[in-house]
DNA sequence: TTAAGTGCAAATTATTTGCAGTAAG
DNA sequence: CTTACTGCAAATAATTTGCACTTAA
């Protein structure tokens, strides 16, 4: 990881007005290091922990993600009863989500055009679309 | 409940292939006996057989859940990483989802128009879309 | 009669929380 | 220094499961 790097993961979380710990510039750094977007679970981003110098416990990796979506870096992506997603790409866009291996990974936003969308009852406004296409191996 | 409504909820069942057992009918009655669309969960459903006649042990709920979506006769749909919700429709259609009550119920499918869909990777077929409007009050 | 269904209590899985210690501003 | 963050272990919540009993076919 290379000082300008470091930069850009501190500057990511102090932009949403995070302290920049050694927990969460790791997190950070598996999260947004190679500027890939990324679909992780707790126990995932726990297990890419492991592999690494800088250990997070795990207790931490969930209360960071809850923080980190919080705060908008992340968008938790609820397609498994069980499990929780998170996808460090927080703009609305659909998801294709593999019934067998329980994977998560975008679909094509271009391909995806909505001509009309229900609108919100009086009293409300919507606050996200979620659009998951499940797929099965055929 | 009359002759001819027991006689449909069976129907419900023996046509999926599954015994009408007194707390089968039971649950068939309370989703589908009045012949409108329901959303429950678990515990939801549980409760109301707790106000009825004939009693069912809440895993029973959780079990008798779970046979009737294997069997195609309610949908599951996942909108909150912790409960499971469960749908008398199972035709594809949009939901919208209340954040703060956490309360899912249908968006009029009309006004739901979908112009393109990305298409499924190489080897998978699309299993089902799933849509769901996410509303905050304002 | 017999395989499927049921109910309880215990087990499991994902996640959160209390609290004592640690570190960032 | 002071308040936020971390890590552990224990708590919680939703759901599943093992197993003895019951019931539909």
């Amino acid at each position: 990881m290379t000082q300008q790097e470091k930069h850009t993961e501190a500057n990511w979380l102090t932009s949403a007005g995070l302290r920049p710990t050694r927990q969460r510039l790791a997190l950070a750094q598996l999260l947004i290091g190679d500027g890939n977007h990324r679909h992780v679970t707790a126990e995932s981003l726990y297990e890419a922990t492991r592999d690494g110098v800088d250990k997070v416990s795990l207790a931490t990796v969930y209360n960071t993600l809850r923080v980190f979506s919080d705060a908008g870096l992340l968008r938790e992506i609820t397609v498994n009863g069980a499990r929780s997603y998170f996808d460090t790409n927080v703009s609305n866009h659909p998801h294709f989500f593999w019934e067998d291996t329980e994977e998560l990974m975008d679909a094509p936003d271009e391909d995806l055009k909505i001509a009309q969308l229900p609108e919100a009852p009086e009293g409300a406004e919507i606050s996200k679309v979620d659009v998951v296409i499940r797929l099965r191996r055929s």
